[in-house]
DNA sequence: CCTCTTTTTTTGTCAGACAATCTGACCGTA
DNA sequence: TACGGTCAGATTGTCTGACAAAAAAAGAGG
């Protein structure tokens, strides 16, 4: 009975290898795709500021597609919340009050914290060796006062962050709350101080991965989030 | 200055008031939100099992719509993760493996742990009243051993707790956690001995909130969730 | 200045079309 | 029989055009 099993399994790993190893990471990309990410950008950079009407015939000519797919975009968008929908009166990109963000900033702290400690827990040692790595290019960065380097890189280190905790939920979620508030993580890092201090709290969120700390990582996670949003709400409060 | 300003602030807020009062909760629905909250039961009850393909013109006769409700629909529900899209390859509802739910169910203790603590400090003294009220009602149903009257219990307990709460960002997401894992809930409830677990834990977490004890809350919490997690996990080793 | 109409804009929805792609059946060959 | 190749049908991805209903804007009148 096993030995047919077993070459139906032998065949399938090879086919599976095989798969993996040819797998185009680009299919000729849909229209969908693009215009999602396009407009998704847009948002996120803050080039279409919270409260923009996002009218479905200025979509169309702006983005190039037709009305089915600017309205299935602005679905994905909607489901993401970077944009609100009113019945009969279109979408606009989505205003951030103080209490959304600050509730934005709470559920990071937990997400960052679980995921910090599932990479301490499920990441090989090279993964943990490529986030070691990151800590002095923040540090570079932030003596540059280069902020748009500093997003570079810390959209790096997310990402070594989630490949190497392995857990796709917390991530995806993460993801979308960081989308959230990004204009306003751009807005709090400008503010003086915030980079060295942030440099400082990265530095040691690196550390306590590095000795495979999941007690020390948390804090250490805790204290930067939490200062980032400190910094965010300030930002709101001035205007 | 302040004079007509304050006037118009009244009016305003008179205004508000009236339109609040006056306000139709079920502005004439629209085809896209009833067809949605259509699959998306199906999905969530089981009906629609996971792996089903959802094709779009089978969609479109089955809910009396057009292919652009239809993929519009879709799109929301991939969003929320209860459908999975591969590209030409069209929609089939989601499946859940083992390592998802698990990640689904830890960040759910995460997320009830932040919203019952919210509770504790932001809801208002009637609205622990009405928790409180919900624990015995468990119990009755469990005692009767009816499943679906415990579900409909539970959304009304969650419903309490998220309002009370008043952190809309922790209950969405929660919501959308839930949704993935309801089928799945349903089935651990059904494991012998787990009911009425459940039922002593649920009291708990009430009883710490009428404490208002934050600590014992998060205790309390984590229990009943990692027991569900467990019961769950249980349930999709079986098969 | 306020209020009531009338236009204009925009959304919500449908129907139909067509190319690109996937799926499965069929078929000849070894 | 197992395998690789071909072809027709099914399905998705996208576009166009249409029209009723709702909302917003513009005018008219008091």
């Amino acid at each position: 009975m096993s030995e047919p099993r077993r070459a139906a399994a032998e065949t399938e790993t090879q086919a599976g290898a095989l798969a993996a190893a040819l797998a185009r990471p680009e299919p000729p990309p849909l229209m969908r795709e693009q215009a999602l990410e396009t407009v998704k950008d847009a948002i996120i950079s803050g080039r279409l500021p919270p409260g923009t009407r996002l009218i479905e015939r200025e979509m169309c000519a702006a983005l190039g597609v037709s009305r089915s797919i600017v309205r299935e975009v602005i679905r994905q968008l909607e489901a993401d919340r970077l944009v609100q929908v009113a019945a009969h009166r279109g979408p606009r990109v989505a205003e951030l009050t103080a209490k959304t963000a600050r509730e934005i900033y709470d559920l990071r702290a937990e997400l960052e914290v679980l995921l910090v400690k599932d990479f301490i827990r499920n990441a090989a040692d090279i993964e943990v060796t490529q986030l070691v790595a990151l800590a002095p290019e923040v540090a570079a960065a932030a003596a540059a006062n280069d902020i748009d380097d500093l997003v570079v890189i810390m959209r790096h280190f997310y990402g070594v962050l989630v490949v190497g905790a392995d857990n796709t939920v917390a991530a995806d979620i993460l993801e979308t709350l960081h989308a959230r508030i990004s204009r306003l993580r751009v807005l709090a890092m400008s503010e003086p101080g915030r980079i060295s201090c942030s440099v400082r709290e990265i530095s040691e969120i690196v550390a306590a991965v590095e000795a495979r700390d999941p007690a020390r990582a948390e804090v250490a996670t805790r204290a930067y989030v939490n200062a980032a949003r400190d910094a965010a709400l300030r930002q709101i409060a001035r205007g």
